[in-house]
DNA sequence: TAATAATAGTCAATGTTAGTCAAACATCAG
DNA sequence: CTGATGTTTGACTAACATTGACTATTATTA
């Protein structure tokens, strides 16, 4: 575990916080400074790691006193969100957002990690490997959606 | 059965860390000079010997701090229904039959109830419903593969 | 109110890894 | 010897990370 990549730093390091407190409020300029990176690289981690599907929602504001306030919410006890994600997939969704979805779903206890292995196991780009991306991309849409609406409907 | 070829002698070095570990990370580029081939052979070796017919997972992350893990797991004990399961998938399978295939595992508590609905979700004739019925019944089968590869092992 | 300062956002270029594929080569079984 | 199978190689591709120039928004000051 020696030269990981500085983007998994400051996510570990953000969601360390954000264990204890359930939203925080950072200065971009702040956090780069603390890692000796330039302030868009914040952005690329937040975007490549703090969306809805990872079940964060972020707000931001620019201009003095600004800052970029993240929130985890909870997929468990909201069925609005549910709703939110899909919407989100939409008629596509890649591997590596379908993977976060079932990530954060297992995060918040929705599945169990069995569970959440299996339905990873059925949207994983091997499994849906086929002569073009757009028909991969949809079958997985198709799947994390009838997943989704299984999940909706449970006990 | 001396050490005949390169592939041959990375595997062993590979193992045998994997012997004391139970899990490794490596830089592909780094075994491939530490050992004088090219990159992509790592690549052969990880595919011919390291698969989870033999017991073995394999993650990998490209880009900066990319890496390559292998774990070892502990194959379950009902491995020969599943290579049955697979035999009889093909290439492809229609609806009926899969979820026989799920219910079967099911009544075999190999699965639990709101796991077996959920992979049932999946293949359902209402989520892979495409232009096609060929189609359907080959990401059906695909996506049960997965799943029933999944099942070699535990955790 | 207008100018300026202080923030954050976007995007495309570049860098850093791993993956794929097929051709060339080697070895083995019959 | 010959065809089948396994190994080695490298060109090309894909994925992920990093950087910085430029833009947009908000607050403060003149």
């Amino acid at each position: 575990m020696q030269n990981r990549n500085v983007s998994d730093i400051i996510e570990k390091y953000l969601k360390s916080i954000l264990a204890d407190s359930k939203q925080i409020e950072i200065k971009r300029a702040e956090i780069a400074q603390q890692f000796d990176v330039v302030p868009s690289q914040i952005n690329y981690v937040i975007k490549t790691r703090f969306n809805i599907q990872n079940g964060y929602i972020v707000e931001s504001k620019r201009g003095g006193g600004g800052y970029i306030r993240i929130a985890k919410v909870n997929l468990a006890n909201n069925v609005n969100i549910i709703d939110q994600l899909i919407a989100y997939i939409g008629e596509q969704i890649d591997a590596r957002k379908g993977f976060q979805i079932i990530q954060s779903l297992y995060e918040d206890k929705v599945l169990t990690k069995k569970e959440a292995n299996l339905i990873l196991a059925t949207i994983d780009s091997n499994t849906l490997s086929f002569a073009n991306k757009d028909l991969e991309d949809t079958v997985r849409a198709k799947i994390l959606i009838s997943v989704l609406n299984r999940l909706r409907y449970e006990e």
